[in-house]
RNA sequence: GGGAGCAUAGCUCAGCUGGGAGAGCGCUUGCCUUACAAGCAAGAUGUCACAGGUUCGAGCCCUGUUGUUCCCACCA
């Protein structure tokens, strides 16, 4: 083995055996319980980020976890189109030769789109292989594969046929660079500064102006009416009076609507229906014209008049100008509002009234939301359930067209001779209400996430009734991180339960973003990403994986850090060298068969182990990753390598063979029950050693440790800790009395010691001593210096080296130490209420503290005597 | 406007159903001890944000306050 952890040399010939031998596709085996994770797809278009680092390393974990604990596992890796993020690059593309998206054609299109997936859409997959991940590569999905496809149409159909989707003429959010309608989950709102601008609107009879307060002076265009309170006092004379619109010839009203607050700006609102929301609202009610301004690339059109051709933030100026000159504009006040932009390229969005689909969403969140509330789908950590609910109890219809070709076709036909529409599961030759054969297909393509919700179903094989589907189906669980909760845990939800009558994963493990050292978003604008790719090839990818999981918590978002990094790299080189130290000791060894008898050593550090091992699956099971790892490091490093090792020398190194032989069978043992134990955490260290050291074939595979009762040794147990309290105190004496480590000394154990007086050999080589033997021995002249264990006093004569005021000055410490938990001990134990009312054991407890305590202070105060 | 999280050592964070404050990094001191200096040993460091309350007992439970981060809504 290597001097040093060097995982380049072996992480990618490890990955690709566990291809090669199939370790990660699971045979359906009707006896195993079924544990099933189906990833969140990354994008085609993605690259590997920190993010997915986290999202696929907790995975992994929890399959492998799993795996090995006898479930017949299936991680279910896949891909997603990412309609909008695809079609953005091929538009690129295009636009290189010169050409555009509509001049190359709808069919070319999507060629050179298919082109690029085969191309690039692979790259992220890779990059998830050097993670480590354990995904079935042979069940391996892309959302618009034929399997997927296929389920999507299905269902597209069958909400269609039951009334759920349906086509509306509604004011839709629409993103005028992607040239698309979207969702509402798709907008973010950004405070953006900006101004209030205060216009005044003549009156027709001549009586003055209203001055009307807007954040969008490019809409007054549109503008078909002003709207005030009808209770408000200062405006009452005025409603039903009519206005020039400024800028145009047309003349608006003045109307009273509820929607209107007293008091904020001016009090009266210039209502622009087609370009805003609310507008549009009071638009319907008070039967007001709908006159379109912008078109849907963000550009003024004809009604704009002179404005025509303009951009949005053109015009803006413009006008503002022209409000100006004419005298019209009252005053520019500045504000601060929050401007709502598309979530894929930041642009503005711009409401916008037209023909889309939309998924009815009453019926299908209400049993979405029994399911959470009754528990059969759980969020881990639960709080999650509040961000659901608010989302699901809130829910608008789902505007599921996109204006774009990537993507799955809406499975419409328009007859041309009835006007009626023909939506159906294969493609029709003629229209199904007529026959005629003019028919032509819509345009659009579903929502990305509309694929995504049908993930769990239709990666196994639905609508098609395949021996997956019903072995994998529901799901166990799903991990994910917060911010796509109602992009697609939610949506999934819903579908699961609509198309296959059950919740499609009875849990879901959210877990926050991977930040910045200082806690900032990563984010392409800032710079301060980190790229996991760059970290594996220069830290291994179990350095990655355990950086990312030592102390994450469920739902909180870590920190990235190069300390942690290195913490991670170091603490893998300590397991390498620990291996490499048994690796050594068994060369030339046969260690075959059990062992005969076991020392007390052994018998700690086997309780100790099991001790970690019900602690560690305890986590696991919860799914506390980091817990659990904090308990493995310190039990490899603490346990293991600084005490059990180090305790093995004076055996190993020893002239008996029987013995050794016995405990190199029990470190080889304990060894490879950590691997087991970390093989989740840190798939390819344990894997290199496993095999190195020759265990077996693999570890991947292998049973997961479980508590046995027959390795756990009470009374050695408590035994060996004391022997371990010697070793400490002398060595903390050692330091503090400057003692040089050439210079060698005795031992004496006072009273209380007896049986720790058998385990000589390991105090001498550990505490660095050259005998240990009784206190009654002790006869020499020497000075001593005295010190006390909780259970016995120890002596080192250390002749001239003895400090009489350092001595004073420690044992004055300790004294006081001492005294102040006698002192609490007391307290707690003439307190009526606490023995009155705490736990019989609790007070035995500390009954028993205190005895000790007070045996300790005599011993302390004696020593001080013996000083003096 | 509504809601949630966080506040513990210099830094990053653990702390399970309330029962003597922990880790890593950093810091101090001494060590190249034949697994590892990416290491070993020994240390120092806390008004557990603040104020009340419940309790025999509160870092943990309750109420309020402050600071901070985030989510939702989006009034021109």
């Amino acid at each position: 083995m290597n001097k040093n952890f060097e995982p380049k040399l072996f992480e990618k010939d490890i990955y690709e055996r566990w291809c090669r031998k199939g370790y990660f596709t699971p045979k359906i085996d009707k006896n195993k319980r079924p544990f099933t994770i189906v990833i969140p797809p990354p994008n085609i278009t993605g690259q590997l980020h920190m993010g997915h680092a986290l999202n696929n390393t907790l995975q992994d974990i929890i399959i492998r976890y799993k795996r090995m604990d006898g479930y017949c596992t299936l991680w279910l890796p896949g891909t997603d189109h990412a309609s909008i993020a695809t079609e953005l690059k091929i538009v690129e593309q295009i636009q290189k030769e010169g050409l555009t998206k509509e001049s190359v054609g709808r069919e070319e299109f999507l060629r050179r789109a298919y082109l690029w997936k085969e191309k690039y859409g692979g790259r992220i997959v890779e990059q998830l292989k050097r993670l480590g991940s354990s995904c079935d590569w042979t069940r391996e999905a892309f959302t618009m594969d034929e399997k997927c496809s296929k389920a999507v149409r299905e269902v597209f159909v069958n909400l269609y046929e039951k009334g759920l989707i349906y086509r509306g003429n509604r004011m839709t959010h629409w993103c005028p660079s992607c040239g698309t309608a979207i969702s509402d989950a798709e907008i973010e709102y950004e405070e953006q500064a900006s101004n209030l601008w205060h216009i005044r609107y003549p009156y027709t009879d001549g009586s003055g102006y209203m001055v009307v307060a807007t954040t969008r002076p490019e809409t007054i265009l549109g503008d078909t009416a002003v709207a005030v309170n009808p209770e408000d006092e200062k405006y009452k004379s005025v409603v039903g009076k009519t206005m020039n619109l400024p800028l145009t010839d047309r003349v608006i009203p003045v109307i009273s609507d509820e929607y209107v607050e007293v008091g904020f700006g001016t009090g009266a609102v210039k209502i622009t229906p087609a370009h805003d929301p609310n507008d549009f609202e009071v638009g319907k009610r008070h039967n007001l014209e709908t006159v379109v301004v912008i078109d849907d690339k963000g550009f003024m059109n004809e009604n704009a008049g002179k404005y025509c051709g303009m951009t949005r933030e053109e015009a803006r100026k413009a006008i503002v100008n022209d409000l100006k000159e004419a005298g019209l504009l009252e005053k520019i006040e500045p504000y601060t509002h929050n401007v709502g932009v598309c979530y894929r390229c930041h642009t503005a969005i711009e409401p916008r009234v037209c023909e889309q689909w939309y998924l009815k969403m009453e019926e299908l969140a209400a049993p979405a939301i029994k399911v959470v509330r009754e528990g059969k789908t759980k969020f881990i950590p639960a709080r999650m359930e509040k961000i659901y609910f608010n989302w699901m109890e809130n829910i608008k219809d789902w505007c599921i067209s996109r204006q774009l070709w990537w993507g799955h076709r809406i499975p419409c036909w328009y007859c041309d001779d009835c006007g009626k529409m023909t939506v159906s599961k294969t493609d029709p030759d003629v229209c199904s209400h007529c026959g005629s054969k003019n028919i032509r297909r819509d345009e659009d393509v579903l929502d990305t996430w509309f694929s995504s919700a049908l993930w769990p179903f239709s990666t196994l094989g639905f609508p098609d009734k395949t021996e997956d589907l019903e072995y994998f189906y529901p799901t166990s669980l799903l991990v994910t991180a917060y911010d796509i909760i109602f992009f697609w845990v939610a949506r999934m939800i819903f579908s699961g339960i609509e198309h296959m009558g059950e919740t499609p994963f009875p849990e879901v493990l959210i877990h926050g973003i991977v930040r910045d050292s200082q806690g900032r978003k990563m984010s392409k604008s800032l710079g301060n990403g980190v790229d996991p790719l760059v970290l594996i090839d220069e830290y291994g990818a179990d350095a990655l994986r355990y950086s990312l999981c030592s102390g994450v918590a469920p739902g909180s978002d870590i920190r990235y850090s190069d300390d942690k990094m290195e913490a991670a790299r170091n603490f893998l080189n300590k397991l390498w060298n620990a291996s490499r130290f048994v690796s050594m000791n068994l060369e030339n060894k046969d260690v075959s068969g059990e062992w005969k008898t076991l020392t007390d050593a052994d018998k700690w550090i086997l309780t100790k182990l099991q001790l970690v091992t019900a602690e560690v699956r305890r986590n696991n099971d919860k799914y506390e990753i980091g817990l659990a790892l904090a308990k493995i490091y310190d039990f490899v490093w603490s346990d293991f390598c600084d005490w059990y090792i180090e305790l093995t020398k004076p055996v190993l190194y020893g002239q008996d063979e029987e013995k050794k032989a016995d405990t190199l069978k029990v470190i080889r043992y304990v060894l490879g029950e950590i691997l087991k134990l970390m093989h989740p955490f840190v798939p390819f260290i344990t894997e290199e050693i496993w095999t190195e050291l020759n265990y077996g074939e693999t570890v991947m595979t292998e049973k997961y440790p479980v508590y046995e009762e027959k390795f756990v040794f009470g009374k050695e147990y408590d035994e060996f800790e004391k022997v371990k309290e010697i070793i400490t105190k002398v060595r903390a004496i050692r330091a503090s009395m400057n003692v040089p480590p050439t210079k060698k000394f005795s031992l004496y154990l006072g009273s209380g010691a007896e049986n720790v007086l058998n385990e000589a050999i390991y105090i001498e080589k550990l505490a660095n001593v050259t005998k240990v033997a009784s206190a009654e021995e002790f006869t020499s002249e020497e000075k001593v210096c005295r010190a006390a264990t909780s259970f016995a006093e120890i002596l080192i004569p250390l002749g001239e080296l003895v400090d009489f005021e350092k001595e004073k000055a420690r044992l004055a410490k300790e004294l006081a130490v001492v005294e102040n938990e006698i002192k609490r001990g007391k307290g707690m134990l003439s307190n009526a209420g606490f023995m009155a009312k705490a736990p019989a054991a609790l007070v035995e407890q500390e009954k028993e503290k205190l005895r000790k305590n007070e045996e300790l202070k005599e011993r302390i105060n004696a020593q001080i005597a013996e000083l003096l």
